[in-house]
DNA sequence: GGCAATCCATACTCAAGCGTATGGTAACCG
DNA sequence: CGGTTACCATACGCTTGAGTATGGATTGCC
C-alpha cells in the first residue's frame, strides 16, 4: 500500500512534469506509453540519462515493471521514444515566434532575452549534453543543435554580417549558450543572482550582436 | 595467458597515457597506486567517468581486481585520487606561461591560440563536464573552473575593461570555451576542418578581446 | 638464504537492474 | 452481461560489477 502515494500524472504536461500530486486522491487512471515517455523526460531532466531505470520510474508512477513491459519492448525503446518526443514537441516554439519578428535586427536581442528568461525547457537539453556518450542521444542532439545553429547563422546574416562572419558568430554564440548551461545549473558556479544575470545577458547582446 | 598483452605502462606519462605497448616485452613491473590513478584518468578521458570500472581497468593494466583492492579501499577512492591528481598536475602550465607575457594586451590572444591548439589536455575536462551528476566531481570542477574564471577576469581587466565588463566578458569567454568542447569532440557537429577552425579562433579573438 | 612486507590471483558473496513468464483485474463492447 | 482486450502485479532468471577472503608469488632486506 505504501508506495502508491508518489505518482506523476499526465495532466502535468510536458514542460511542467514531475510534479508530485501529494495529497490528491490516488486517481488510479491507467497509464499510456505517453505517460511513460513524459515521466522519463522528467527523470532525465532532473537526474540525467544514466538515472533512467525502469523500476525507479515505475515506483514514481505508482506501478511496477509489469506495466512498463507492456508498453515498451525494452528500456532502450523508452529512451528513443522519449528523445523523439522531446525533439518533436519540446522545441521549435521559440524559433517560430522569433522568426515572426519583422525587423531582422531586433530578432537576435529578443532571442537572447527569451532564451535567458525561460531556462526551464533547457534542462533536458543540458541533461542530454552530459549524456553524449550514450550512442542513442548523439543523433538527436546533432539534429537539434544543427537546426539551432542554422537558425542563428541566418539571423546573423540578416543582421548584417557577411556569411563567413555570420557562421562563426553563430558558432560562438551557441557555444556560449551551451557552456552557460553546463556552468550554471549543472555545475553550480558562484550562483549568479538575478540582477547580475540580467547585466550578463545585456553584456552578451552588446558583445555578440553587431550594432 | 591471453589478456596479458594489453597493458598501460607508467612511462606513458600523464597527457600521453593510454598507449598500448603492443609488441614490447611484458615487462612485468608491479603497479603502484599512481599507475592506477593515471590509467583511470586515461579511461575517463576516453570513455567518461561512468566507464570507470575496476575490472575493466584491471584488464587494461594486465592484472586482476586483487591488485586494485590492495592499493585502494574502494572504487570511489580511486576516483577521488585520480581527480585530485588531475587537479594538481594536469593544469596550471598554460596559465603560468601566459602570466609571464609582459604586455597585458598580448596575453589574451596568446591564451586563446594556445588553448585552441592543444585540445588534448582538455579531454579530461570535457569528460568531467559530462559527469557533473556524480557528486564527487562537482567540487573539483568548481574549483578548477573558478580559478580559470578569475584568471580570465583579471586578464580582461589588464586588457582595459572595467571590472564589471571584465567579469561578464570572462563569463562569456569561458562559457564559449566549455560549449565548444561539448559541441565538438563530444558531440561531433559538422566536423569543422583545420583552416575553418583557425578562422573561428581569429573570429573569437576579434569579437571577444577589446581592441 | 630466509623472513617480512608487498603485490597479485582465484574464488567467492551480494546487490542492482534488465528482461520474462504467467496469472489477475479493470475497462470496453457486443 | 459475458467475453475480449488492455493494463498491471508477482515471481522468477540472468548478467554485471562492487567488494571480501585467502592463499600464492615476488621483492627487499638482514
Amino acid at each position: 500500500m505504501a508506495g502508491r502515494n508518489a505518482r506523476i500524472t499526465k495532466d502535468t504536461a510536458y514542460g511542467y512534469h514531475t510534479q508530485m500530486n501529494v495529497g490528491s486522491k490516488p486517481e488510479r487512471t491507467r497509464l499510456s506509453a505517453e505517460d511513460w515517455e513524459v515521466a522519463a523526460l522528467g527523470l532525465i531532466a532532473e537526474q540525467g540519462v544514466g538515472a533512467l531505470a525502469v523500476e525507479a520510474l515505475a515506483r514514481q508512477l505508482g506501478v511496477t515493471k509489469g506495466s512498463f513491459y507492456w508498453h515498451f519492448r525494452t528500456r532502450e525503446a523508452l529512451l528513443n521514444a522519449a528523445l523523439e518526443r522531446w525533439e518533436q514537441y519540446g522545441e521549435r516554439e521559440i524559433i517560430d515566434e522569433i522568426a515572426q519578428i519583422s525587423d531582422p535586427r531586433k530578432r537576435l536581442p529578443e532571442l537572447f532575452r527569451r532564451v535567458a528568461h525561460e531556462l526551464q525547457p533547457h534542462r533536458v537539453y543540458a541533461a542530454l549534453l552530459k549524456a553524449l556518450d550514450h550512442p542513442q542521444v548523439v543523433p538527436v542532439m546533432a539534429r537539434v543543435s544543427q537546426r539551432r545553429m542554422e537558425f542563428l547563422t541566418t539571423a546573423y546574416r540578416e543582421a548584417g554580417l557577411a556569411p563567413p562572419q555570420a557562421l562563426n558568430r553563430a558558432r560562438l554564440t551557441y557555444a556560449a549558450y551551451v557552456g552557460f548551461l553546463q556552468l550554471n545549473f549543472t555545475l553550480g558556479l558562484p550562483r549568479i543572482n538575478h540582477e547580475e544575470f540580467e547585466a550578463y545577458v545585456e553584456h552578451m547582446i552588446a558583445t555578440l550582436i553587431p550594432a
